[in-house]
DNA sequence: CTGTTAGCGCCTTCAA
DNA sequence: TTGAAGGCGCTAACAG
């Protein structure tokens, strides 16, 4: 029997068994942006970790709007998935759609974007420790004048980074300036305000960026108005995207494990879907952004990353 | 009764019409490597279109190994999806597994990485006429040993760039010079093949490479080698990824409409799988790939993109 | 130990 | 017009 099912290559249908076990061994995620370093990682090591355990991986993308996150969790939410994995919209900040999702039984775990109120397994990375370290680097290289480009506040993420830097100086007995804390978080943005900033006169010997990407619109303003980096001003990103090492100076930075981020949340999940008492505890993994060196504060010779 | 319904929220289970319906409005999309800006943004053209559509899209990865790719196409073909896109893995010469896909009904359109002898609908980028402008630019602004390093001659890919490279020396009457084709195609290579080719002598004044992330590495180790580009040495890159933006000089580099193909793509699927009458003729698109310069062929002062 | 059946949730079909 | 039934493919439970 066994041998006429495999000599006519039987296949069970996926379908069906999800329609009679009730469990799809799918999960979903949404994400804000797929095209971005940080969060293809993330799927990535979801993707490694959910194969591991037999899962499928649906991916939708919120494109930063509420209102298609709450589309794409329709869609998946069908019934099609066990659990869903996501890190949610800028624009959100109503939890209704996850409140309801959860009622039907599909299980949530939040990962780098986590709601300030709706509380469900997560895993985020340090942010506040991550902008720490970013900014005392500085300082231990003799910055005390950092501008900070800062994130949205709207968001945890941007709060935290700027807390982290607000926390550095205050630790080193340097006054908070508020001239030196600018919101500004792309490439595009950065190009564009660096020369207005420094044509203001306004002084500075170092810059924190929010993102990666923001650090490279720095560089390459600060190197078009003729200044040395680090000799003139010193330059720290967040995120360890790969540019980071493509750039002239090659960039100092705060890794964000991001494939690491997605392998733990997809344990996270798996582990909430294959266990059979329902622990009410919520489970909060809090992952450390790592320190990286590299010429934009140490200059060109003496690093040999 | 529709009221009802919608009081009590009543949701249909697209499980039970998957299985209804023997359709499961589910694609499957499988890629080398998601990490990676160009696949990400086709992936992210996917979903677009894909949600236009109601479909989900469910992602794998074979990190271009054969086994890992034949293992996620198993594991989406349990009668999960309607259709799959994918671009096959550096290792696949083999295509039983998709052979067999479509013997079971199920719709393959490829993207970008084509296999040579399996036939079914595709687009892919005209990698040829790409890297013949490539080279025709770098000529054109008087370059006569060019350097090409080339991606893998297993991939059509890698050939059709090679092609290009060799029709536009051709073109203009420059005798091939076999020292000129290197096969080097990641960020690492470069950084390890230059100082070597530098030293040893090999006479070049351009560099074309298969991808951006080779570039930048040609980029920041010749700039460690004392070369000023473009002048002593140009250097055209493809794809036109994100960090072609950010290197300084700033890429010359071929621009590859990924999320354009993601769609396209998806579109394709979606013909096949709403259409009643299956053709069995199979459509080829064609996206054009389109030259774009920058610092690293123009200099620093001519430019303003 | 092998063979049959019921039911997962849905919708289309056919009967009342 | 409304309602019941059948079957998509599967397997757990039960009958033989």
């Amino acid at each position: 029997m066994r041998e006429l099912a495999d000599r006519m290559k039987y296949k069970p249908n996926a379908i069906a068994l999800s329609l009679k076990n009730r469990k799809s061994n799918v999960v979903g995620v949404i994400i804000p942006q797929i095209v971005h370093y940080f969060f293809s990682s993330v799927i990535s090591g979801i993707e490694e970790v959910a194969g591991k355990y037999g899962y499928s991986v649906m991916v939708a993308q919120s494109n930063e709007l509420f209102e298609k996150e709450v589309e794409a969790m329709a869609t998946l939410a069908d019934g099609r998935i066990d659990g869903l994995l996501i890190s949610i919209a800028k624009e959100t900040v109503k939890y209704d759609h996850l409140r309801q999702l959860k009622e039907e039984g599909i299980e949530i775990v939040f990962f780098d974007r986590v709601p300030d109120e709706f509380k469900s397994d997560s895993v985020v990375i340090d942010d506040f420790q991550g902008a720490l370290k970013g900014v005392q680097h500085l300082i231990e290289h003799g910055r005390r004048r950092i501008l900070h480009l800062a994130g949205p506040q709207t968001r945890l993420i941007g709060r935290k980074r700027l807390k982290g830097y607000l926390q550095a100086i205050e630790n080193n007995r340097i006054p908070y300036d508020e001239k030196l804390v600018v919101p500004c978080d792309t490439f595009d943005a950065a190009l564009k305000i660096m020369p207005e900033l420094v044509n203001s006169g306004l002084d500075f010997d170092a810059v924190f960026t929010v993102n990666d990407f923001t650090a490279a619109g720095v560089i390459q303003a600060l190197k078009k108005l003729g200044k040395k980096i680090p000799e003139d001003i010193a330059v720290v990103g967040y995120g360890d995207d790969d540019i980071a090492l493509m750039i002239d100076p090659t960039l100092s930075t705060i890794r964000q494990p991001g494939k690491e981020m997605g392998m733990r949340t997809m344990e996270l999940l798996h582990k909430r879907l294959s266990t059979v008492e329902e622990t009410k505890d919520i489970i909060s993994e809090v992952l450390q952004a790592e320190l990286i060196p590299r010429e934009s504060t140490l200059g060109h010779f003496k690093q040999e990353n």
